[in-house]
DNA sequence: GGCAAAGTTTCGGGTTGCCTAAATAATCTG
DNA sequence: CAGATTATTTAGGCAACCCGAAACTTTGCC
């Protein structure tokens, strides 16, 4: 099967993504959105991605990963999730820093080194951010989580995850002592009580970037 | 200025390597050759980086860089060769398995990551070759050497660098025991003494590859 | 049901970087 | 120094990705 170029395998990252925290499978409109690119770019790599058999796809309709797309997408994933944890546990980036420059090394690396670094972290099973970082073979734990938007006032429990979409969203959270592991109580629709201690305000963008124990 | 692509800093590079060891500048051909495409192809990049100011070239002459392609070329050296020195000392490479995977790196991380790897190695001046990594600023020493092939019968000296080109001369040397910083005798034009111990023939390719003190 | 808005695709273009084949310039050789 | 060889450039094409504008579906709403 062809190898994929470093902008098909941004598209099934992409894809993949999308469907990881919510069922609902991704349109080219989100995905042009997501890519930073225009609409109809979107509909030609679709089309090749079709014939390649990585991605299913009826005209106007949603786009979904087949099994083989599913791989390679996690493969990619995978390579995104070492790289970040590798930059914060060696070379001392924060986790705000990290996904820019592993956006780009994802496409670069061989197996070999993504494997020797996978090896000298001690195989991580997450991520700086708590992304799970799927294994060699493409298998993927699966966690349930709730987000912090969703979550209802009293709700306890222990953040799993922060997306790192927005760097700015983590080193507020950095500075607030907020982060994976970190056990916390929803005191209303805008403030988080850390470990039983301070209370923290929180804004919409946060509460759709943190996610719970359900 | 224009950002260089990976195709360009290919070329710079080679370019630049090529004057690196000896003074004579490539021509169209041999950087076709060494890229390992056609030279109609060289000839359209040819303008563009003359056009870009990045090197000198008249019609059917050599190429020369300027100082700012000089510049460009240095830094992807420098990349180059600190990926190489990283991939061996933290990662276990030997130095037969890095230059393949630094071809690839060394167009994709940023400035931040690599002087990020410069620091965690403590800024190390060679590469597992012997090759001196340039400065950041481009600055880069210059050393005196002799080709082992033009070496005379009982030039004693200290081997400085080998070209790590062909993998299987590297394999073939480190099996010897011979690598950067071996003090060796040519004993005629096919044999050498390892400090003053065992002796081993060596193959004209070997010859090309190993450069030692004056 | 009918129509406007939103989403998707088609179409014509543009850039980069590579190719082969053919033309042209430089160099070598007898 | 002329013909042959080699190097270089020109010309025409191709694949990967991207764009905007225009056409066409689908969806949402009165
Ligand atoms: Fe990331
Ligand atoms: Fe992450
Ligand atoms: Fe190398
Ligand atoms: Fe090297």
């Amino acid at each position: 099967m062809k190898p994929t170029t470093p902008a098909a395998e941004d598209y099934l990252k992409t894809i993949y993504a999308h469907t990881e925290w919510q069922p609902e499978p991704i349109t080219p409109k989100v995905l042009a959105t997501r890519l930073g690119i225009a609409p109809s770019s979107v509909t030609e790599m679709v089309k090749k991605l079709a014939a390649a058999g990585l991605i299913a796809h009826v005209p106007y309709g949603p786009l979904t990963l087949t099994d083989e797309g599913r791989l390679r997408a996690t493969a990619v994933v995978r390579r995104h999730r070492l790289i970040e944890t590798w930059l914060v546990r060696e070379l001392g980036y924060t986790w705000d820093e990290v996904h820019d420059e592993a956006e780009v090394l994802e496409h670069s690396i061989s197996d070999r080194l993504l494997e020797a670094i996978s090896t000298h972290l001690g195989h991580p099973r997450a991520d700086p951010h708590g992304d799970l970082i799927p294994a060699a073979d493409g298998s993927t734990a699966r966690v349930r989580a709730v987000l912090l938007a969703d979550a209802p006032a009293g709700h306890s429990g222990t953040v799993l995850r922060v997306s790192d979409r927005d760097p700015a969203i983590l080193r507020l959270l950095a500075d607030a002592g907020i982060g994976p592991g970190s056990n916390v109580t929803v005191v209303d629709s805008a403030t988080l009580r850390l470990d039983a201690g301070q209370a923290h305000p929180f804004s919409a963008d946060v509460a759709a970037a943190v996610w719970l124990t359900g």
